[in-house]
DNA sequence: TCCAAAAATGTTATGATATAACGTTTGTGG
DNA sequence: CCACAAACGTTATATCATAACATTTTTGGA
């Protein structure tokens, strides 16, 4: 190995850097505006929507963000770079996400479709509930 | 039996009832704004946003209508009414959807979901790739 | 090194999607 | 027939996302 670090691409910009250690620091889904409105954005100089918006797509195009569709919101990705598909459990009293991986039920999904004729080659998946905390907050009410 | 229909809750009102011979019409997902652009809509009298999004909230908790998050489109469940998950394929070429029902994988879904201690109520689960006709198209080019 | 092409960015404006607020009408059960 | 709830109309506004175009930065050769 020549280098001490995994290359897949040129190294992020500042902007892009700065969006993801924003979207690492929080503990949900942020929409891009919301992005926009954190200090450490606003201080990196980051003033448009755009911005934000451009720096995003960067980091889906490498994997090291995702988009949640229910919730127009981008969370860091946690598991690392990876190919197959992941689904999202999203609790629908504190908001927060986790990731789950997908491995054996993407067969089945991509297979499900391929019955119909359908040629896959991407699957999101999003499911709304209770977190553990937050299931156990409310059985104590 | 009492009566020839089955019911599931009073009749449809009359934008309701237009917005979903509207999107019975469509071959395709249509947003908010194009169901409201269509002429059996204006010639019904509805002119806002607010109309659209009304019937369409009431159709969806009938079930009658279900919501494509990725493409924020709705379109009418050729289906019946279920409990069971949905998911749906889009292609990305014509732009048209297929339902898929998901009974054993909605089990082994929310059973990921579990094992995290997850307590799911809903599963969306959207994949995109071509229908039969587009791959075929693309494949004769 | 320096230049040219590509990528990223800044800035302004605008497009697209969705809901708030509030008053009126309609439908339904007592 | 009345009272209540649901649906509706209307206006305004909130929220999410991109177009267009000029400028700067990065990068990869000559």
């Amino acid at each position: 190995m020549a280098d001490h670090t995994h290359h897949d691409g040129p190294a992020l910009t500042r902007n892009q850097q700065t969006v993801l250690t924003a979207l690492k620091s929080a503990d949900k889904p942020l929409t891009a505006y919301d992005v926009l409105g954190l200090p450490a954005i606003r201080k990196a100089g980051m003033k448009a929507p755009l911005t934000i918006y451009r720096a995003l797509d960067k980091l889906m195009d490498r994997g090291l963000v995702h988009r949640i569709e229910s919730l127009n919101a981008f969370v860091h990705c946690d598991h690392g770079p990876h190919d197959h598909a992941t689904g999202f459990l999203i609790c629908t009293d504190c908001g927060r996400t986790l990731e789950v991986r997908l491995e054996s039920c993407e067969t089945h999904l991509a297979g499900r479709a391929r019955e119909q004729g359908f040629a896959v080659d991407n699957v999101r998946v999003e499911m709304t509930g209770r977190c553990p905390e937050c299931a156990a907050r409310a059985a104590a009410s």
